[in-house]
DNA sequence: GTGGTCTAGACCACC
DNA sequence: GTGGTCTAGACCACC
């Protein structure tokens, strides 16, 4: 489920963090699930646990996960989502794409396609308005 | 016009070349028109000019503007505009953060109104559909 | 009475210390009272009966309570409490806290504030000048 | 400056995060002052440069120092200062330990002398009320 | 020179 | 078994 290119210029770590912010934004990891250990992740992915220490602890800092030592790591769950990225600084880094896509050529009605998509797949959460 | 935050995490030559990327997208800067020399620019932010330079060079890779050897760097036209950064890949970042938006209950209505907004300023340039 | 947060960062073991160490500050256990077994606990808490005998040794190593041989675990009445945790090393960590409380920008009239309540609700027991 | 006891059960990395936080609290580094290289450090303090490292990494995720990298890292100044450590949660710590301090027989006045030295040597900053 | 990433491998703390 | 800390040492990115 999880893939790592070796060969990126994104750091392994980095790339791991993205990785899991993935599965959780879709679904598949659900709240209070355990994610694999970090050796099993590890030996998996044949990377130094080191480095996959480092992106739990990243998800961990970031308000997606909670880590019990001795247990495991787990997805934390929405509610408690605290302290994650901030919603402006996200809803800045949208708006500074999509300023991009119109610039090079990409219409409108083809972006709301995507956000329509998005949301048809997720089921739209409401929320702030 | 340019700000460099000399604290922020993201590196200096980065910033440069979203701050550019950015007047390039509002229409500030025009097709051709010329930049600021790296040893003005460098002068005026008090940067080492070797950063500014790196940035420069950033830029012309991404296909944002080319350099005339003995008069200095301009804006490329859009049209011209190639080997820049891939649509796909732009659309797939969007997608991504649309998901985590979604994902921390953002609504589509909220999101939609950040495009419109995006597109009713700069005018619809239409294209890939 | 007793609230264990799995989530925490802070380990199980040391959530028990400092939710009875607060019972018994707070006067809602008093000295010589029996603690509940570590069986009945473990069960009532749904958490593995050594981590309670974890908590409940550290308590008795704090010379917060003593353990009867076959008859249960009790709070240690205040005067007798001694190779408890140093007067001294308590001072110092509210000093510590003061000075970031100062630095952050909190008022010394709201400190004073905290100090005049938590001294109300428990009435001055005197002592150390 | 900075005193680290190796057989402490204190992790090292805590160790220099909360020295260098009383360096900060105290005025004796100055809001965007540079703090020892991370080489420099360990070679001083003879502790592996990924410790300093992580040291500096949780220093920074708390709010108190940037890094910027190629230049070193940086004391937060006191107004940018965002993200950090909680005031609430500063002020329940302060709470719990001062109820303890009471129950253990530290008066009143005792606890208010302290609270008034901190504030003298480093002048109230005033804010909160 | 400065911070940042990564591996290999040891050892500790918690459950 | 699980996460967390630490060392030793290599190599990369930025200024």
């Amino acid at each position: 489920m999880i893939h790592i290119d070796l060969r990126s210029r994104e750091p392994i770590y980095e790339q791991l963090v993205n990785n899991i912010k993935e599965l959780i934004f879709s679904g598949i990891l659900q709240s209070d699930e355990k994610l694999p250990s970090v050796r099993e992740l590890a030996s998996q992915l044949t990377i130094n646990p080191n480095t996959i220490q480092k992106a739990y602890k990243e998800l961990e800092n970031l308000g997606y996960i909670y880590s019990a030592r001795g247990r495991g790591n787990f997805v934390m769950p929405v509610d408690d989502k605290s302290g994650g990225e901030n919603s402006v600084e996200l809803l800045n880094k949208i708006t500074e794409l999509v300023k991009e896509a119109n610039y090079v050529g990409i219409s409108k009605k083809f972006i709301i396609k995507i956000i329509d998509d998005v949301y048809r797949k997720n089921i739209d959460k409401g929320g702030i308005e």
